[in-house]
DNA sequence: AAGTCGCACAACCGCCGCACA
DNA sequence: CTGTGCGGCGGTTGTGCGACT
């Protein structure tokens, strides 16, 4: 028993959006608000699919969108989400006001990536290419290597000293990650939650709820100061990595 | 001027998680 | 508890355009 298509294909429009389609989609969200996209696309009369409308709307329509080039420190903050996050573009945009995920998911493959490799990192796990194995290195560089889990392989900067040096005389992971610096990586997360490394696994979901917790627990901006760790609660300083930043919302406004 | 290539980015596809009945 | 519908996400593809030959 399949799941029911989100829409009836025969009778939509595919391709690049017309100006008239813009401008329907503009006046029906302007009117209505953002609401169920399956049935957006018939109340706004048009031949669309909702995911398409939907897909419209926040990477190109939405009008706190930027537009425009990256700055430089738009790209280093991108780099660094990434190194923690991974391929986490939703998370990633969500620091980036204005930016889109898939804006950001573009960039990276044309711009950063090369960046990162002309800079001798590897984009996948921003470990210099020539560091350890080199086949590995260079084979990441060539996208042969799929991510574990897709997770983040730099957990540097959650720890305090006090856990560095315990991590040293102990488990697997230390070896082979902890031991290694990203050289141009330095968020100073010196606080941070408990490091529980008996920390039982988690299951997938939580595994990235709790991912998402760590970033959103610690205030990057504030030199880990540990007022601002409320919790899972954003930081009230707006100031991330150094950038003034508005935590971006839409849906709320 | 015509053809080819590579880049940038918009859009699509398929899967997943959550809410709800 | 299970099945279904929906929104959301990440990966991939398609297309337009400029640079180059």
């Amino acid at each position: 028993m399949g799941r029911s298509p989100c829409c009836e294909k025969a009778h939509t429009n595919k391709g690049a959006w017309t100006k008239e389609e813009d401008d329907r989609l503009i006046a029906y969200i302007r009117g209505h608000g953002e609401g169920c996209w399956r049935s957006l696309p018939k109340a706004a009369g048009l031949l669309r699919c909702g995911k398409s409308c939907r897909l419209r709307w926040i990477n190109y329509l939405r009008p706190d969108l930027k537009r425009g080039n990256f700055t430089d420190d738009e790209d280093e903050l991108i780099i660094k989400l990434h190194s923690l996050l991974g391929n986490k573009w939703s998370l990633i945009a969500a620091r980036l006001p204005g930016r889109t995920d898939n804006e950001i998911k573009n960039y990276w493959n044309t711009h950063i990536r090369r960046k990162l490799l002309s800079r001798g990192l590897d984009p996948v796990t921003h470990r210099p290419l020539n560091a350890g194995n080199d086949n590995a290195a260079s084979d990441a560089a060539a996208d042969h290597i799929p991510r574990i889990s897709n997770k983040p392989a730099v957990v540097i900067g959650f720890r305090s000293a006090s856990e560095e040096d315990k991590s040293t005389s102990g488990s697997e992971e230390s070896s082979s990650t902890a031991a290694w610096r990203l050289p141009d990586l330095n968020l100073e997360l010196c606080i941070s939650p408990p490091f529980q490394q008996q920390e039982p696994p988690l299951m997938p979901a939580k595994r990235e709820e709790e991912e998402e917790r760590r970033v959103q627990g610690l205030c990057l901006s504030c030199s880990g100061a540990a007022i601002n760790v409320v919790g899972n609660k954003e930081c009230k300083c707006r100031d991330f990595l150094g950038l003034k930043t508005g935590i971006l919302d839409y849906r709320n406004q």
